[in-house]
DNA sequence: TTTAAATAGTTAACACTGTTAACAAAAGTA
DNA sequence: TACTTTTGTTAACAGTGTTAACTATTTAAA
């Protein structure tokens, strides 16, 4: 039956549309200014089309929830294949994060965007999950211990906790910290992690 | 004069009422749920009105984020006062930062929260100084230097980092670390900050 | 090939939102 | 009493998310 597969073919096409739409105004107006509305007109489709696609707004922005992981995730393994030891993985997945958050910062502002409405169901993002075992991988692999045990979550807590305050207090606080100093910050509390990752 | 003095009594008592009534509206149904007709409202009067006193709704918004640093700064005081080393006292800090995180929730979510269109002024708002001076001179304490320079000042963003990390990770991650764990979690990162500060 | 069903797409409306202009009423001043 | 300032109002503008009712168009069945 290739009509139907032409179909879905083409639903799939207009729901790319539309995300594409939304990520053409995120960027460029940020997303606070992503309305249904504006994604019909530039998609070129009248208001309820977007409905057949999303079920609600926020179904599309937490779309761009599960990207923003996507693409943490594939940031997070390059940047370990190209360091050979564990603490340099670590240290280098540390200032790429860093930089993630403030390049890709649409994306960011969406994945950690408190009093969204996402807040509930972001626990059945699997995004995360990806994201979160290749942390807990390299850090396992610092500790030197074979079992995925409560230590090494609580250390990987600790670590993405010490990236994700750095990125947003410098995101709220812009420019308090001059330039330079900021990757020094991260520095300094990552060595300090690693130091300590064995007590 | 005491006519204009009585005016300018009631216009504070009718500004005051305007904070009220949206920080009923706040805990109750969550930040997102203010508007500026609820609040007229609640107040009894005609939605114009609070434009007299705010200029805008961003405006009511950041006088929480107000707020909030002024509860957070007057925590840290009263938290610190009850602690005679500078250890104890960061560590105790750091706990009660944690749990004003979640107990304030409404707060913190507002001054912490991503794009809001507060970020750009949220360095004119001087209770944040007052906060990382209160904080910034416990550093001090322990590191025991005189002079605050840049050291202490990295040392700072650190410690900040590490909280505000914590916090807002748990916030959106709700329910994946067992409440058990995640003080172990601040307590791990605040030792490994507190053993380190000497580097 | 004609008819019935499913799908794609439309317009129009509902119930909200922030914000502001135009106007009325009350209070203070001369 | 007449004038001005302040206080408060209604009504509207422009926008939002969402949905109901309707119309073509296309597909499947008779």
């Amino acid at each position: 039956m290739p009509i139907q597969e032409k179909r879905l073919k083409q639903k799939a096409a207009v729901k790319d549309s539309i995300l594409c739409a939304a990520r053409t105004i995120v960027l460029k107006e940020g997303w606070q200014a992503v309305s249904i509305r504006k994604i019909a007109e530039v998609i070129g489709y009248s208001l309820p089309v977007v409905y057949k696609h999303f079920e609600s707004k926020d179904a599309i922005l937490e779309e761009f929830v599960k990207q923003g992981f996507e693409l943490l995730s594939e940031l997070m393994l390059d940047t370990k294949a190209k360091e050979t030891t564990a603490e340099k993985q670590l240290t280098a997945m540390a200032l790429a994060y860093f930089e993630f958050a403030f390049s890709k910062r649409e994306y960011y502002q969406m994945m950690f965007g408190l009093g969204m409405p996402t807040c509930e169901r972001v626990n059945q993002i699997n995004e995360i999950g990806k994201f979160s075992s290749i942390v807990v991988n390299t850090i396992q692999n610092l500790i030197n211990e074979e079992e995925v045990n409560e230590k090494i979550i609580l250390k990987f807590h600790t670590f993405w906790s010490i990236l994700h305050g750095l990125s947003s207090i410098n995101m709220v606080n812009i420019a308090a910290t001059p330039n330079e100093m900021q990757q020094r910050v991260l520095l300094d509390a990552v060595q300090g992690f690693i130091k300590n990752i064995n007590n």
